[in-house]
DNA sequence: TGGTTATAGTAAGTATAGATACTATTAATT
DNA sequence: AATTAATAGTATCTATACTTACTATAACCA
């Protein structure tokens, strides 16, 4: 078997493939967001308030990772941060207005260029892809990183 | 249309995955390599004295980001590089006694844990799987990082 | 041959992506 | 209530994974 079959490597160019349409058409549509960042900003927009450390969550990441992408969110104005009073040590993230109406915009965006991603294939086969994906991370829903133990 | 359902969210998940097993499998056997240090590994063992350009092409990765692995694999000893002397630019890379070794070695193990990777799916879907990641691949052999326009 | 162009490697900078450790706070237990 | 355990966020560190720019060298070509 050459490592070039491998299931690691495949799914590694994929998500090459996956990252470079993202910025690519983000930048098309003037948009200076990553992948990561979207999919905070589509968890804060879905669930006004939530903590970094439940939206680290909702999306399989790192606690310092989010911090991160939050903090550069915040930058670009997109969305703010303050102490939640009944618990001092979380922070409850909220999308601004501006934020909201970028969410909106780029989710259209996002979702339209889904397709492209797995380009190489026929309709059919982008659903079957689909499927065998999710059921594939079906068992390891538990295995995101900071995940007790 | 959800994100946790869109493509580039199953892959990126999928990539999460594929490098925890990696990482985990490699820390079992005792081994200290990353898997795109394992892939650059893997390449210089195919065609010893490439140079970084050619690895990087080969394994679809940038000249920056392989010539940081490349770094550390001199580091930890398992290649050597050296100027061609027929074009002073390019540095053949090749891998040492150890990093033969090494290699055939680890190559058993990764290839071992693949299925573990897609461990959600049955024997049959995996294949199903591997066939359908690599045709979305097909097309687009040519979008890799540093490719000329 | 001289000038342009192209290429190999590196440097610098940004953004993930994660591990580990630390502080501040809260929850749980005795 | 005092101690202990758990959790949220941050800081630090390593390693991708790029982009852009720069230097050195080689290839081209008029």
């Amino acid at each position: 078997m050459k490592v070039s079959g491998m299931a690691g490597h495949l799914i590694r160019r994929l998500n090459q493939t996956s990252t470079q349409v993202f910025s690519l058409r983000m930048q098309m549509a003037g948009y200076d967001l990553t992948p990561v960042q979207f999919a905070a900003l589509d968890t804060v927009c879905s669930s006004p308030g939530l903590d970094q450390a439940a939206i680290a969550a909702q999306i399989a990441y790192d606690r310092a990772t989010i911090g991160g992408v939050i903090d550069r969110l915040e930058q670009k104005g997109l969305v703010t941060r303050k102490v939640n009073e009944r618990d001092r040590r979380a922070r409850a993230v909220t999308a601004t207005e501006t934020g909201q109406r970028v969410y909106q915009d780029v989710f259209e965006i996002v979702e339209g260029f889904q397709p492209e991603i797995l380009s190489g294939l026929s309709a059919e086969e982008q659903k079957q892809f689909l499927r065998l994906a999710a059921k594939a991370l079906a068992f390891n829903a538990d295995t995101s990183p900071d995940a007790e133990a």
